[in-house]
Order: C-alpha cells, then sequence, then structure tokens
DNA sequence: CGAGCGATTGAAAAGACTCAACCACCGTGG
DNA sequence: CCACGGTGGTTGAGTCTTTTCAATCGCTCG
C-alpha cells in the first residue's frame, strides 16, 4: 500500500461537525484519537475494493472519493462521490459482508481509519452514534430510493441535470472536478453522449466549463429538468 | 378509510418467524399482540400515501403490496413489492420525515400495525430489534446499490430479466400477478415495450404465462442475461 | 349485450450507443 | 527547445433500442 501517515487529532478536525461523529465530548474524542490512523492517499488510489472484506471504517478528512460497483463487461458505474466529513463503510460493516463496491481517491485525500472492533466499542459507549447511523441509514435510503425512481423514467438529458445538482452541492463553492467518462460513468451513460449534452446546457446557459472543471450557473432551470 | 379489523395473535402468525420480530420470545409477543391492531384492505386499496406523516409501522401479514413513488408527470415507479412478512415504514420512522413512497395492496391483504410509541418503547426493550432494524436497513441499502448500478447499465430486456428473478423469489411458488402496466413501471419502461419483451422471453422459453401470471422457467438463462 | 379497461400489434420517430476519426493538451526524452 | 507519444476530449455518421401514437382485440362486469 502506498499511503503515508499523518498525525492529526479528530479535536480539531474541521470537518467532523458534519459527520457521524459530531455528537462526541472530549473524552470520547480523546479515545477516537487513539485508535484511529490517518493516513494520506494519492489520486486515483484505491482505498478498499470490491469483493474484499470490511475490517474498519473510513472518515475521510480531505478530498473527494469514488465510490463504484463495476457493471456487466466491467463497466464502472459510480454510486456515489464521497466528500470532506463522510464516514464510509458502515454499512458494510453491519451487513457482515464483503464491500460490493470500491472507493478510490478522485484527488488526493487524507483518510482517517478505525478498526471493526473499535468502532463496534464506541457504539457500545455511545448510543447516540447508534442513533446517528440509523438516521444515516434511512436519509441515504430515501436519497437511493429517489435516485432510482429518476434513473428509471428519465432521459440522459435530465439525468444529468439532476447530477450536475449533486455534484454541485458535494463540491459546495469549488467547481466540479470530474473527467468526463467519470461523469458519464455516474450519470450512467455513455461518454460521447455525456460530452453532447455538456455543450447542449453550455449553450442553454446552465453550467460554465474551463477544461474538466464545472459550474452550475442555473440551479432553477436544472431543478426544473427534475421536478 | 374502508378496512376491516381482524383479532389475529402474532404467536400463531405463521410469517413472524420470517419478519423483524423472529426473535421476540412469548412475553414480548404478548405485548406486540396487546399494542397492535390489524386489518384487512382491499385490492388496490391505499395503506400509506406518500407525503403524508408516518405515525407507525405496518406488518404485512398476509398478500402482496406495491411500494412506488410517483416521478415526473406523476408517473408510477413501483420501487419493491412487498410480501408476507416484510415489516414496512421503519425507515420513514427513523428519518422523521414524511412518506416518500406510496403503499397499495395488490390483492386483498391482511395487515397489522403498531404505533410509533408503541415501537420505539419496544426497541427500549428489546436491543436485538436495533440490530435487526440496522442489519435490515444495510441488506436494503446493499440491494437498492447493487439495484442502481443495474438500472444505470442494462437495457430494458436485461432489467426484465433481473425483475423476473426478483418477483419470482418474491412470489415464491405462485406465480408472478401483477398487471403488464405494473410491470412496466417496476422495470422503468414503457408497457408496450414490456409486452414485447415478455413474447420474446416466451420465444425463449425463458418464461410461460396465462393471461396475467408469469411463471419462470428458466431461471439460469434469465440470470445470465443479469451477469 | 355493450362499455370500458387492459393487452397487443404496427409503424414511425426520437433517443442513445457504437465506432471511428480527429483534436488538444501535457509531460517526456532526445 | 522541440518532436513524440499518450491520454482525455470532441465530433460525425450510422445503427440499434426504446418510445410514442394509433388502432385493434378480447375479456370482464354491470
Amino acid at each position: 500500500m502506498d499511503k503515508k501517515n499523518c498525525h492529526a487529532s479528530c479535536v480539531d478536525c474541521d470537518v467532523r461537525s458534519q459527520s457521524l461523529f459530531s455528537q462526541f465530548d472530549g473524552d470520547q474524542m480523546a479515545t477516537i484519537d487513539s485508535i484511529k490512523s490517518c493516513s494520506t492517499y494519492k489520486k486515483n488510489q484505491s482505498v478498499f475494493l470490491e469483493g474484499s472484506i470490511p475490517r474498519g471504517v473510513f472518515c475521510l478528512r480531505k478530498g473527494k472519493m469514488k465510490i463504484y460497483a463495476l457493471g456487466a463487461e466491467g463497466k464502472e458505474h459510480i454510486v456515489r462521490v464521497a466528500k470532506e466529513g463522510d464516514v464510509l463503510g458502515v454499512k458494510a460493516l453491519f451487513s457482515n459482508e464483503p464491500y460490493i463496491v470500491s472507493a478510490m481517491a478522485l484527488e488526493e485525500c487524507s483518510i482517517c481509519y478505525i478498526g471493526k472492533d473499535e468502532f463496534f466499542s464506541m457504539i457500545d459507549l455511545n448510543s447516540a452514534l447508534t442513533n446517528g447511523i440509523m438516521t444515516e441509514m434511512s436519509r441515504e435510503l430515501h436519497e437511493k430510493t429517489k435516485f432510482i425512481t429518476n434513473m428509471a423514467q428519465k432521459s440522459v438529458h435530465d439525468r444529468l441535470a439532476f447530477a450536475f445538482l449533486l455534484l454541485d452541492e458535494i463540491y459546495g463553492k469549488e467547481p466540479i472536478n470530474l473527467s468526463r467518462e467519470d461523469l458519464a460513468n455516474f450519470v450512467g451513460t455513455a461518454t460521447e453522449t455525456l460530452i453532447r449534452l455538456i455543450s447542449q446546457f453550455k449553450d442553454e446557459g446552465l453550467i460554465r466549463t474551463e477544461t474538466r472543471k464545472i459550474w452550475v450557473t442555473d440551479r432553477d432551470s436544472l431543478l426544473a429538468f427534475t421536478a
């Protein structure tokens, strides 16, 4: 594994407030600090692979990751893009089955790791965490359900509009920064089709691009497509 | 509401063994019996509606239900078909948001109901239930993830093959019994397309039909499409 | 028996994919 | 410093899939 260790404390982790771990007090934070490790992953480096056995959870401190599955013919499908503060691998730990998705760093990432046993003992100590996980799971299930309906009924055009809105939130103030291929694999279409639609969206003034960077300039109009 | 009460006990409920409530002892079962109510729903009767506030959970004792969302232009998309033993509405209770899907009886159904407060006090009493719910949620999340990948990448033909396999398991020994329109709304395609594919599947000897009933006759070949 | 709904078929049009070629940028090594 | 090769991005043309619209069929339930 080609990753470097870093030694940062959860206490001053500026993404903690948005994460599952937001509800911990000082003591518990110290505990986490003592059991977690933190590594740096380079762009395109794998964090975990579909089919392998989960041994802990990951907390994304810095950077973006893509979570993807390999469909038929090995075609990659990006299930989601994870951002700072996201905790990955919790469900896999509960379902007690191998990963059904892979995770790869889209840019330089700083990722903390907590082993399975430690994570479960944290749960026993803090019932708020259990509730947080439940809430998180139901929220995610909720989102996926909507997503499936969208996927099933909408044209590629409308799905792309939806994807832009999602990604815009994930990237926050920064521009969306994905390869055309990744974008196509997120929307579920061919790269060429995606490119054609991108220029169409540009012509209509909905987005602005600069090499691979994309800015959403008209959220409302995009939203109208997904209604 | 046009539903009739029935007075059956969980103790001799023959689907309990497959449900979330399988892990209860006699005492707890008696408690549930005392707090639950049970009603009969006729075919095409709504059980709950998208947008309304969840006030409890439903346990499907007998019959099949469709769980669906309304997409753009009011087009129905069937998210799943619930069968005997399925418990519905747990996630909605946790996420504490209005239902994002509706539920309707596909045939005469017998459905038990447990109010929100009672359900949460059950959870407090039996931590195994919490675990069961977590496992259930992660399993479902797992399934939906796979489903999205399938949805995104596969042709209608292959999605239908996948749908037949799913439905075959849900219906068990009985034939799949859905209207062509419901089937189309489950697969995410137009009714006409679905009908054409059905006759194609029949020609290839993968399924057998009789009016609206469908038997899967060649699981292996269907499975090959979804690989 | 007749209305009406679900199922089916046909034909044409639209959407999306594939394949192939070409462009543009970037880093490397000579 | 420049030529080279490689990768990712873009465009065009043809083809296949899927949808749409329209018409017909067939059954069931008053």
